[in-house]
DNA sequence: CATGAATGAGGCTTCATTCAT
DNA sequence: CATGAATGAAGCCTCATTCAT
């Protein structure tokens, strides 16, 4: 994964732009020519820099889902290490994935929205990040289960999972302008994750409990 | 809302057409020339009968929101009049508004996905159908709280429920290609309805029934 | 092979347009913005007609090869059927060819440069007009050989002719400029055979002749 | 006329992958950046080194008519200073062309493809280098045709000798793909001169003689 | 009703060149 | 000497739409 530091300035400014636009008009709507007004640079930058609009596409995809999918993995792996109870794992990683969004949180609704196409690229980056991501959170739903000796389906407790964390950043606009949520803010996060703790507690059959404690770290990667 | 009986034959198939490529390739994929073609029609069509590529956007996203809210209102009021369990009515709903969409399966995605936008349109439909969809939704299960004497957040509970009807249409190719599910099957509605009952059941602590008997009604508009 | 009747007239001006210009300043030195401007119709015309830039250059060049070989088929036809003494068809053939050349004067010089780049398209026409080209070249001279009992290089003796043939139009300006020949006019053609039948004559030690008399046919492909 | 010794190495490969592309694909349809990453080098020193493509494109056409100009006037002052048979000449003018552009072969087939372009620096080409080249080619001939008392159009003659000359450096690849000759090859030049002096001998009705002795001098400018 | 020719606008990309380093 | 970032211009093509038929 590429850190900003390694970016020259100008290219940093063209994908901010860019995120900026395809997050609001979507990739097809969005003009190279938009993107690089809106970043104050020549329109051949883009083409110079990235290879083409698509390579920007490209871009950006990978650098999203390898964040994501790096903040998952480490996630996991902070949380076996501070042999936190496998039930609460599911909410370190729900904190952890919820903040990584709202970091990026203009990609990641234009990535999510992205995914709905059917285009190749779209198939091999479901081939790759989200098969791992399915494979990283069902392992950890697997142990759940276990624990709690719930009998509920594996695959739609997963789907859900997924869609509660993911929901919030493809659709922010619905929660703000249906319901007055800012998916952005960082109280939103609490909040919302106190939401998916009621959720898994109920699930799970476990008995509430006090607050959520201090996380065993909060590892989480930084897309671009 | 536009009945099919409405439509001659080639606009007809102009819609279908549309609808399919919108699906795949978004609304600004898709080029007007491409709908004609699939279509086997002239491209000078579609401005004519819809005065332009907007109006057909216009005219495709009205008529899944018009269906939308007149299936979900049609079973709330036939759920409250067959006197169904207030706590069952969620699951007349889910069942309705599924069907629903996996009637109108290629639109659904595509409007979907095209709510994610940041448009004027798109303020304007959800302002209008949304808005009262929300305002539907909770009116139930402020009810269903009520009568279980669960305390859950109202507006998460809403969300989550809209998000679980919703999301096999907005990413089928996800669970298509990651959990080998066919949300347009018929037997997906069976399956994923089952776990929505239980996913209830937890939330609202009712204790485990017996299977769904036979639904009041099924009413369902059907868009275009 | 498209006749001009086949062609509305908007494209047939597009053609004439491009192909002055192409003669001019070759394939790559000519936009498509300047065949629209002189042909005085919307750039847009070029790929709506042609597909393209690359697919008018196609048109043209395959445009040219078939009238060109089906002027040298009719030719050796019409000639080996008014029993013309086998050493005059070379004549005969030179002079359709030269004719059919000055018709398509400025197509002519254009295609015969383009063929010496390194294409895809070039190989492929080189392919099937110029090995056919080549065929029917030495079977006349096989015979002419034979008839004179001349012993030289049936090879470089078809080339030669060849070059004989096509030089005129693929370097008209140098014969301009620096031999104010006009390879363009009629009389350049009568001028530039009786050479070629002096050319012949030496060669194949024949004796020198009265002026060549009528020809058997006429007959000439148009390009385009 | 630029030596090599003058040029720096890295301005040398510039040439030579310039002279490469340019015999591939025309001036017009090769790019700065594809020379430069040919030879390897910054594009920026393209500019640097000759002020741009279109004065490399002279210094390139300009460096082979130095050459070939200067090979010309040498072999037919050696040739005359050798005493040669002034019919003789014509062989040794033809050798020493054949063998200049034989050494620089992509170059040569760059430079005559230009020639038949209609721009300015093509009409200054000609009016300084051809003209000079007509000139010098017709004293030669005017001296074989009185020499032999045959009869012939001195234009003609020239033209079509040029022609020999010139051709299998302008369509390398029609020899070599229709033909199998191989013009870059040194058995060609052999080949091929002697059915130049096949076609002279007949042409000038002087008797077969045995094979050509020994050339004068061999004396060949390096163009660039 | 339906067609297809035609268009102006705009989209993406490549080009040759420059300039600070 | 040489580099690579950056640019304005231009090139080709596609787009949605219109209009006469």
């Amino acid at each position: 994964m590429a850190l900003k530091k390694d970016l020259s300035k100008t290219k940093e400014v063209v994908i901010r732009s860019a995120v900026k636009l395809f997050n609001m008009k979507g990739y097809d709507g969005t003009s190279v020519r938009a993107i690089a007004d809106e970043a104050g640079v020549n329109v051949a930058l883009v083409s110079y820099y990235f290879g083409g609009k698509k390579g920007l596409l490209e871009y950006l995809m990978s650098s999203f889902f390898e964040g994501y999918i790096e903040t998952l993995e480490n996630t996991i792996a902070c949380s076996q290490e501070a042999e936190r109870a496998v039930s609460e794992r599911l909410l370190d990683i729900a904190d952890a994935l919820i903040a990584y969004q709202q970091q990026s949180f203009y990609l990641s609704r234009f990535v999510h929205r992205e995914m709905t196409m059917d285009t190749m690229l779209i198939r091999e980056l479901m081939a790759s990040y989200l098969m791992k991501e399915k494979f990283l959170l069902e392992n950890v739903f697997q142990d759940a289960l276990e624990e709690s000796g719930a009998s509920l389906p594996l695959d739609l407790l997963t789907i859900q999972f997924r869609e509660m964390v993911i929901m919030p950043f493809l659709q922010p606009q619905y929660l703000r302008k249906v319901y007055f949520m800012q998916p952005s803010e960082v109280y939103f996060r609490r909040h919302y994750l106190r939401y998916i703790e009621h959720w898994a507690n109920r699930l799970f059959l476990r008995k509430e409990k006090e607050p959520l404690g201090p996380w065993c770290c909060r590892f989480q990667s930084r897309p671009k």
